[in-house]
Formats: C-alpha cells, structure tokens, sequence
RNA sequence: GGUCCGUUCGUCUAGGGGUUAGGACGCCAGGUUUUCAUCCUGGUAACAGGGGUUCGAUUCCCCUACGGACUACCA
C-alpha cells in the first residue's frame, strides 16, 4: 500500500465557457479527491495562445466555486507546486523536451506546416491516412534524417523547428484504465507527436506530462477524448523515467435525441443551458444562458452531473445526495463505460426537489430582492407566507412570480375560457352577496372567510362552483393556484372585495 | 478510411451464469385538491443481432451491426 497523497487536477484550457461535460470532469476529480484526502488542483492549459479568449479563466472559477467545488492550489491560490497556468511555466518546458532529444527519445522537425498539409492530402487522395512515425520519419526532414551538421547548422540559422516524439516501433503496450480496464494498443500506428511547437510552447501532451509530474498528480481523471492519447503518455513517462499516476477516462455527455456529444447547439435548440453560468462570448457578443441564471440550485446541478454516469453501486435506489454523501460514496469502479445522453427533465426534478427543500426563510429573502426589480415592494414576512402556500408547485424561483403574482398585484385580465365558463349572467349579483358576507367577517382569516362563505353557500342552496369559481377567477384571473381562501386571507379583505368588484365591472 | 472505446425500458441506471431483470425521469390511468399544479397509488416499457462455452446465458468468449472518441505545430 502506497501512502502517497492523492493529488488529482483539473486542466481546462481557456478556450471559452466551461461546458457542462468539463463541469462534471471537475466534479469527479473533485470527489474522487476529497474522498481520499487528496487535494483537488486547478491547472490552465494556455498552451495555445491563439485560442486563448479573455475571461474564461475567471469564468471556469467562478464555475467551480459555484458548485462549491473549489479547488485546493491554482490560480490565485498558490502552492508549492505553482505556477498553475502553463503559460506561466513556459521556460520549464524547453529543457525536458531537450531531455529527451539527449535521450534518443525525441528529435527536432523541420517540416513546415504547408509541408505536411500537402502529405496528407496526397495521402487522401489515394484514401491514405499520412502518419508522421518510423515508416517515414527517415524520408522527411529531421534531426534524424539529416545529417547532423546540417541539423546543427539549421538550428544555429534560427530555422523554425519543432520537436517530436520518436514513438517505438514495434511493441505491445498494455494499457491500464480504471473505469474500462485493460487494453492493448501496438505502438506501429503511433505518430510522433509534436511535443515542442515552433513557437516555443509546448503541446498539450509534453507539458500535461511534465506538469502532472512535478506537480505529484496521482490520478488523471480526463474525459474520454484523452483515451487515445493514452499511449504517448504513458510512452513519455516512461521516456523520461518517471512513474506514471493511475489513469481514468470519464465517459461523454452526449445529446438528449440524435447522435452525438452534448453542444452549445443542443440547449439553443432545445430550451435548456449547457453552461453553468451566463456566458457573453467578449468577440460575438453573444450571450449564452448558464443553469445559475436559469434559477438551478448548484446542489440540483451538481446531484444531476453526479448521476450522470456514475451510481453508488450495491443496489442503492439513493437517488438524492449532497456534496458530502457524494464525496462518501464515490468510486471510479462506479462511473460508467458507456457515454450518457443528457436529459433536461430530470435535471428540472432534481431542481423541484432542491426546491422544497430550500426553508421558506431563505427563499423570501430571494424572493423579496426578485420582486423588487419587478417594482414590488414586499415585507420578508408576507414573501414568506406566499412562499408556505405556493412553494410545492414550483420549480425555480421565478416561478413566485410567474404563477403567483396575484399575491402581488392584481390581475391585469382573466383567463377567457375560464371566464366564459365560470362567469354567467346571475354571477355579478351573487357575488355582492359574497362581498356583504366578507365585510362581517371578524376576523379575516382564511378559516374564517371560508367557514362564513361556505356556510352561507349550504344555507343558500347554491352549487358550490357558482360561488367557488368566479370567486377564484376574481382573484387570480384563472382557473389556478392555493386555495381561494388562503388567496384572499393573503391579500386581505379590502384587496379581495375591490378584486371582486373589478371582475364584476369587467366581466 | 484507420485506431481505440462502448452497447440493459424512450432517457439515466441497478444487477450479474439459474431474478416475476429492480429503481428514477418521462409518459398513461386512478386518487387527493369543488380550480390548476404538487403529492400519492398503479400501469406501460429493456438485456442490439448471430454464433460459441455451459445442464443453464442478459451476465463469459468471438463475429456482425450500431454508437462514440481520436486521427493538428488544438486542448
């Protein structure tokens, strides 16, 4: 048994807004850390500084903390192991790569892009894949191919140049995964891969594996798209001699209906975010929603990415976790092989759960400071009683509003099938009778209005729906909502009789 | 095209050589609510196909189909 710290990383590239799928890697190296008394690392691959857009960084932590699941070292919060963007560890690289050129494990490239573009379209065109590795690394221009005062002079020239992996000719690796298990791949169909661009930054691949070294990461959680980079990694672990971490590839996300991964496209289309907060793209201008300004609870998106590939195993029908039954339960042998459609429904009832069990106190401060931007002033009390009498049927918070503005203010118009139906000619008198009744009832309580109103109705001989109905349509203006009592006790006596008289004068 | 990975209800999944293949979302029906929704109860629905191995395969192996990822001086 090793007594090593688990150390995991997170390692997004600043190409733009956190997807939901990287929210989820985040989440399982996150658990996966926490369940062992790891620490949880972020790390900014801004490698490519083409692509690099303004304002993700700060968009992937605001991102994590959000779901309250910040990460140990990183940006910001320095460590031993810092810096923690790669850009900032750029003069590090240059010297591991010339390490493995010493070793005979690399050498320097001289093909220009245009170059190698033309060999693979060549190569297409006779329906081959052009693979730059030991069938032909010999005929291209290279450290190895050239003799070495030329290589010497060139370089000395300042001739742009990259490096590249000299992957092994003809060998079986045996690959290890932890949620797929073992695989075989044959070193033959290996590339050689660009490891130092002509730039002077490293790719992806050498820096991911220097960094990961020299920051002791234990265990990489990735997703899925790194399986087949698999191989050179574990290749150049072995090139510079040091012991690799445990590996995991973390299934897709995929779309809801159709074929393939989950897209910005996908939530466009059909009504639901991708991101887990806004997004304004700083080129376009385009904004894109996030589940946090759609009114999800972190908790309801963190449970729902939980489930998504992963289970408690051992027969569980546990549904319902927080942060920290995740962080008990959680096990990579749990994660799933396949990849996971993803489906907005159920993220909406995890969302409706979290909701009723969000206590009333807290929602009414939200929802006092919602109503305000609406122009409505309310006291955090009254919320509150709106709140006990509407919360389980809503979802998110908006919902208040949108089907309970009524306790608010009154209704603008009525539901004209509801009115059709509810509304009829002898309607108007009854309800002043109704009215006379509210006005000397003592104590305007909901118990009270209805057991008066409800009496009167007995002793009158009337059908309950032709008091009931235009009553409820007086005060909400549709055939919805609490209990009418409840409704008119909430907004008071003076409130529902001048409601009353406006149905009457309007319908 | 090549390489690798995958495949249990429509969806997320449990299970694993002998089960009435379990749960959740959705959907449908009934109940509660003199409204609507919530809620409760019930129902619908799955081991991709074909070969092995075995007394017995959904479970193990192989093939096919389908799906996915990768195939950049992007990560």
């Amino acid at each position: 048994m090793s007594t090593e710290k688990v150390r995991v990383r997170f390692a997004p590239s600043p190409t733009g807004p956190l997807h939901i799928g990287g929210v989820r890697t985040a989440l399982f190296n996150y658990l996966f850390a926490k369940k062992h008394g790891g620490d949880f690392i972020l790390r900014v691959e801004d490698t490519d500084q083409a692509r690099f857009v303004e304002g993700a960084e700060e968009y992937i932590i605001e991102s994590l903390n959000w779901c309250n699941i910040p990460f140990d070292e990183g940006p910001g919060k320095e460590k031993d192991a810092g810096p923690y963007r790669q850009s900032e560890r750029k003069s590090l690289y240059r010297e591991y790569a010339e390490m493995l050129i010493a070793s005979g494990n690399a050498y320097y490239a001289f093909d220009t892009s245009e170059e190698l573009d033309k060999h693979r379209e060549n190569h297409e065109a006779k329906g081959k894949t052009f693979i730059y590795n030991w069938h032909n690394r010999q005929k291209l221009k290279n450290s190895l191919s050239l003799p070495e005062a030329e290589v010497k002079q060139k370089i000395e020239a300042g001739e742009a140049y990259v490096i590249r992996f000299k992957a092994p000719e003809d060998e079986t690796l045996h690959l290890k995964d932890e949620i797929r298990g073992e695989m075989t791949i044959d070193t033959k169909i290996l590339d050689d891969k660009v490891l130092f661009k002509s730039d002077g930054m490293p790719t992806y691949h050498l820096a991911n594996i220097v960094d990961d070294h020299l920051m002791k990461i234990t265990h990489v959680i990735r997703g899925e798209e790194w399986l087949p980079s698999l191989a050179l990694h574990v290749l150049l672990y072995r090139a510079f001699d040091w012991k690799a971490p445990k590996f995991a590839h973390l299934p897709l996300i995929l779309k809801p209906q159709g074929k393939g991964k989950l897209s910005k496209r996908d939530g466009d289309k059909m009504g639901f975010p991708v991101f887990p907060l806004e997004w304004k793209d700083p080129k376009s201008g385009d904004v894109s929603t996030g589940y946090r300004e759609e009114g999800y609870f972190p908790e309801a998106v963190v449970n729902m990415l939980a489930l998504l590939g992963w289970n408690a195993g051992g027969g569980t029908e546990k549904e319902i976790y927080t942060l920290e039954e995740l962080t008990r339960a959680f096990s990579l042998e749990h994660v799933s092989k396949g990849g996971s459609k993803f489906d907005p429904e159920k993220t909406r009832w995890f969302q409706h759960h979290y909701m009723q069990e969000t206590n009333n106190e807290e929602l009414a401060k939200d929802l006092v400071g919602l109503l305000q931007e609406k122009g409505i002033s309310t006291s955090q009390e009254y919320a509150q009683h709106i709140i006990s009498l509407l919360k389980e049927r809503t979802t998110f918070l908006s919902d208040f509003w949108e089907q309970g503005s009524y306790f608010f203010t009154a209704p603008e118009k009525y539901d004209e099938k509801a009115a059709k139906k509810a509304w009829k000619e002898d309607t108007a008198g009854i309800m002043e009778k109704v009215i006379s009744i509210l006005e000397e009832v003592e104590d305007f309580s909901a118990g009270n209005v209805q057991e008066s109103v409800k009496s009167w109705i007995t002793s009158e001989g009337i059908g309950f729906g032709k008091v009931m109905q235009p009553f409820r349509l007086s005060l909400v203006g549709a055939m919805q909502g609490p209990d009418v009592f409840d409704i008119a006790a909430a907004i008071g006596r003076e409130e529902t009789i001048s409601r009353i008289r406006k149905a009457q004068s309007e319908l």
